[in-house]
DNA sequence: GGGGTCATGTAATAGGTTACATGATTCT
DNA sequence: AGAATCATGTAACCTATTACATGACCCC
C-alpha cells in the first residue's frame, strides 16, 4: 500500500490494463489467466495494450497498492496452482474515478501519423500523394472491418452500448479518411502553391521541418 | 552497430523522438541540448513526446544503431562542452524509410477515451451524459486553440505546409466533438432503449463489460 | 552579489516487452 | 505416441521518466 504520487494529478497504477482489470473483477474473482482469457474473449485487445507480461506487471501493481488482494488460491484439474484475487473498496473507489477522469478529460496523445505529417517536406510531394493513397485505402478498409464486426455482434443479440469504442473508433477513421482526401487534393492544387515552397525546401539551402526560421 | 531485430518488421529506434532527431539533423550537426531547444521552438513538444532524459536515451540508441555519428565537441563561451551528432547516410536511409511506413501504414493505437467507452456501463448514465458534456466543451475548447495558434504562425508567415499535423488535430477533434454529441443523443434517447440495459446491468447479477456471456 | 534560470548532462528507478520454462491436455 | 497447444507463470532486458548535479550567465 505505498502512496507515493510525486504529482498528487498522477494515479498510482497508470496502464489503462489496471483499470480492465479492475472493472473485470468486479463480476468476481479471478486469477491472471483467467483475466486474460476474458479480455480476449470480449476482445479488449483492440481497445487495452494486452500482453501477459504487462497483465502480470499491473496486478503487482494494484496489488501493491491495495486496489485488490488475494482471495485465496485454486486449481483446475491438475494445471498449476493459482492465485485468485479480488476487489477491494479503495479499488472499485479507484476504478469509478478514474473512469471518470477519463471520460470527462481530453488527454493529449501523440499519434504517429501527426508525427509523420510534421515532417513531411522531407519527402517529394509525388510520393507523399501516393503514401498517402494507400492509408486511404487501408483507413477504409479498417473501418469497414470494424463497422462489420460489430454489426455481426449486435446481431448476436448484444446491446450497442457495449459496442460504443467501435463507434468511436470508426468514427475517428472516417474522418481522418476525409482529412487525407482534402490534404492529397491541397497538396495538388497548383492554386495553393504548396510544390513552390516544396521545391524552395528541397534546393536552398534548407529550413527546418515546421522552421520559422530568420 | 548492433543489429539484432527480433522481428524484422520493427524498427531498432522505435521511439518517434528519434525521427525528428533524424530529421532536425538534416539542416546541420548538432548537439543535444539544441535538438531540444529546436524542438521547442517549432513546438514538437506537442506533436512528439519530448523529455530531456527521452532525448538522450534515443540519441544513444541512434548512435548505437549508427544512424548518427560523433562530429566532434564544442563549446559556447564557458559553458560546458558537448558532443555534436551528425546524420550519417544510413541514418538518412532510416528516416525515409521510416517516414514512408508511418504515412502510408495506420497503426492501431490506444486512446484512453476508447478504453474508457469501453466500460461506461459501470456508471450511471445520468452521470455519463454529464461527464461527456464536460468533455465536448474540452475538446471543442482545444480545437479552437490549435486553430487560433495554427493561424497566428500562418500570419506570421509560415507556409501551411509546416503546420498540417495541426489540420489532423483540428479534424480528429471536431470529428470527436460529433461523435460525443451524437452519443449524448443515444443515451438519452428512450426509444433507444439504452437506459433499461444500463438499469439490467446494475440490478441484477452483473454480466461483464462487453459482455456475450451466457 | 545573491537568486533565478540557462546550459548541459548523469544516475536511479520503475514499467513494459520478450523470451523462456514446464507440466497438462488435446489432436492426429 | 508424438506434436501442438493450453495453462500458468518467472526472469532478463531495455526504455522512459524522474530526480539530481553543477557551473555560467543575467537581472535587480
Amino acid at each position: 500500500m505505498a502512496k507515493r504520487r510525486t504529482d498528487a494529478s498522477r494515479r498510482p497504477v497508470s496502464n489503462l490494463l489496471g483499470l480492465a482489470v479492475l472493472s473485470y473483477l468486479t463480476q468476481r474473482p479471478m486469477h491472471a489467466y483467467e483475466l486474460q482469457r476474458q479480455l480476449k474473449e470480449n476482445d479488449a485487445a483492440g481497445t487495452f495494450r494486452l500482453s501477459y507480461g504487462a497483465l502480470y506487471s499491473v496486478v503487482r501493481q494494484l496489488l501493491r497498492e491495495g486496489f485488490i488482494a488475494v482471495a485465496g488460491s485454486g486449481r483446475t484439474g491438475n494445471q498449476p496452482e493459482h492465485t485468485i484475487y479480488e476487489l477491494t473498496s479503495a479499488g472499485e473507489a479507484e476504478m469509478r474515478s478514474w473512469l471518470r477522469e477519463l471520460l470527462a478529460t481530453p488527454r493529449h496523445e501523440y499519434p504517429a501519423f501527426a508525427a509523420a505529417l510534421s515532417l513531411v517536406i522531407v519527402l517529394p510531394p509525388a510520393e507523399v500523394t501516393e503514401l498517402l493513397r494507400t492509408r486511404l485505402d487501408r483507413i477504409e478498409h479498417n473501418a469497414d472491418d470494424i463497422e462489420r464486426r460489430k454489426d455481426d455482434v449486435v446481431g448476436a443479440g448484444v446491446h450497442p452500448v457495449f459496442l460504443v469504442e467501435d463507434d468511436y473508433r470508426v468514427a475517428l477513421l472516417r474522418a481522418e479518411a476525409r482529412f487525407i482526401r482534402e490534404l492529397i487534393e491541397r497538396i495538388n492544387n497548383p492554386d495553393a502553391g504548396w510544390f513552390r515552397t516544396w521545391d524552395h525546401y528541397h534546393s536552398g539551402t534548407a529550413s527546418p521541418p515546421e522552421g520559422e526560421q530568420s
